[in-house]
DNA sequence: CATCGAAATGTAAGCGCTTTCAATAAATCA
DNA sequence: TGATTTATTGAAAGCGCTTACATTTCGATG
């Protein structure tokens, strides 16, 4: 009695052994019926099951990975985990994982600065079986040593400069070019720019599309108009305010390189005094959730994030399954969601209301 | 040349051996090093790390745990991650971690219903050392379970029925309390509330919070004013707009128990052409970073998730630590965070701003 | 009925690491 | 200087699982 299950120390779990014990077979033949092997008889199997269930056994993690086998678990590295961005990829990575029974396991980076590749391998070298990095902020100089490894992995929403690695991203020029030329049409051109991090692709590509509908259009590109930010709320609101505040420059709209600095430009706006999209237009790029709940909602580039966590899963469950598949690249559409946070210009009296667009990937929704 | 590193198959680690042999020492001594053990000569040492460095070294985590070792590794366990909510307490838990030097691994939990307990119970008997569970949602019929195994967990605001585990929450009660007070004190008395998951220990607090205050103030408890709802956007939105067009009741103020449901609401609100706080008034609860980004500013209760998540990380470090601590309990102030969404009843002419507020745990921020 | 291949199970060798326990080297003391 | 500690290292036994290989069972074939 005074040795059984007493003191704090040595929580003996049960084992594939008890297990293999209790049910009077071996434990190979418990290890085939818990990983689902073919040619087990259906009595065997039946008999595990039982002293399973009887024992309350659970798996051992670490040691079934140890030993070669599947632990049916991926890793997803991600920046942080304070805006919608990551939260809704991942859902949609957590969605198709699921229908094959596999499990993530997510690492936040932001913690390892400059060791980002350290941890990586680390990861790597574990529990996982592959690799999901949606890395917009880092230039991941890990990859030659995971590709190395054989180890699969898919980067979403970041180029791979090697052009060697399975990617899922957007088409950002396009979204850009196409948001750009919602505000020319109507009547914008005076457009301001905010730009993110510019040693992220997804941000130097957003910024040629607008560089690249002005032209189109024959607006002259005004390099005071560009702005360099860091995809932060923070730099929206500051670098908005400045724009306000200088006599120079009269943008009658603004576009931000991602939905969070187009907050940021709001309560600039707001705060200025300025009524959104009557006097000054605010156009942001990936929908995330709040951009719908924000007021006024703000018009925006679609990211479909979800379809991209989900086809970024798909892919690596593949590379998982035949390792010798090449690596995939699968660019996805963005779509121009049209809100209230864009207005004409000149603005028009008694309509507040943004125009209706025909043609290209548009979309009215709440 | 041909079968060195070449074909798909087995990628081959460096193992504890590799650096041994390289070092010409024992793997036992690698071990220590590598683990930080106190009694290893300095040339020892530094003749491993050399090794370590050369080859390209990494830890193989499942072998470690498996072995008995620290894997400096703890299990998050949340429901999903679609709303700030989750996002920002697990930044202070990862803050809290960094500094003990351990990661964190984050688990979804809505993908496994009815089987989050054997969900648990894998993750307790694998990789981690230690279960920070984010379960507002779900009555954990695993406690025990994890308890008997004696594995170390915290709760973060859930209530534990048996009292015997630790948790980390919020003071839901007087947070709620406090704000009904404040828009009696704004002249309000018609105050509606849309409650939580009334399953969920901080929801039934809250609408009892709500309830005390009214009482207190001799405001008779109109149960046509408390709606049931489940802590989502949609049913703030719904709720609403039900109460919006019912002609029996009049609520100049409307309580949500979550700041989404408050964001719901005020959609509704503004659909059918009302004003905030003109109108109406809307208060909500947690204060997740979209409460700031949304216009009106939301008035709401803040929870310190972000301290929440430190302060559990902090008490499960002293539990993996010395399993023999007894459970902690520790309940973190609410403070109402007024903001732009509340306004005096009668509206004043000419003045929309809301009052400032004398002595409670008040706070004016934006 | 002997024979053979597939099916079903068992045996045992690790996976990479930690950790006793034992052995050796270095340091201290009488 | 020899005895006694104490610091430092090595040898080897697992941790719980998978899996190649060996063995046994069994229905089917000729």
């Amino acid at each position: 009695m005074s040795n059984e299950n007493n003191s704090s120390k040595k929580r003996r779990n049960v084992t594939i052994m008890d297990v293999a014990q209790a049910s009077g077979l071996s434990c190979a033949t418990v290890s085939r019926v818990l990983s689902g092997y073919e040619f087990v008889k259906e009595t065997t199997r039946q008999r595990v099951m039982d002293a399973v269930e009887q024992l309350g056994y659970v798996v051992n993690l670490p040691a079934r990975s140890l030993a070669g086998g599947h632990s049916q678990i991926i890793g997803l590295l991600v920046p942080n985990l304070d805006n919608g961005y990551v939260g809704t990829i991942a859902q949609g990575i957590d969605q198709e994982l699921a229908r094959a029974n596999y499990d993530s396991v997510l690492y936040t980076s932001h913690r390892h600065p400059g060791k980002e590749s350290f941890y990586v391998i680390t990861i790597a070298n574990g529990l996982t079986e592959g690799l999901l990095l949606v890395a917009p902020q880092v230039v991941p100089t890990y990859l030659d040593a995971l590709r190395e490894q054989n180890f699969p992995y898919v980067l979403i929403d970041q180029a791979d400069a090697t052009e060697n690695s399975s990617i899922v991203d957007a088409s950002n020029w396009q979204g850009a070019y196409e948001a750009t030329r919602y505000l020319i049409q109507l009547g914008h051109t005076q457009i301001a720019f905010i730009t993110g991090e510019l040693i992220v692709r997804s941000a130097t590509d957003r910024l040629a599309g607008y560089k690249a509908a002005l032209k189109d259009h024959d607006i002259p590109i005004n390099d005071d108009l560009i702005f360099e930010g860091h995809f932060q709320q923070e730099d929206g609101y500051e670098i908005t305010k400045g724009i306000l505040e200088r006599a120079d420059i009269q943008p009658t709209a603004i576009f931000a390189s991602n939905d969070l600095s187009a907050f940021g430009a709001m309560d600039a706006i707001r705060e200025h005094g300025l009524k959104i999209p009557d006097d000054i237009s605010i156009l942001g790029f990936d929908d995330v959730p709040q951009a719908s709940i924000v007021y006024p909602k703000l018009t925006t580039v679609r990211q479909p994030l979800e379809q991209m966590g989900k086809i970024a899963a798909k892919i690596l469950l593949e590379q998982i399954e035949d390792p010798s598949r090449p690596p995939q690249r699968v660019t996805l559409a963005t779509q121009l969601v049209i809100r209230d946070s864009c207005g004409p210009y000149p603005p028009q009296e008694g309509e507040t209301k943004p125009l209706k667009q025909t043609g290209g990937s548009l979309l009215r929704t709440n």
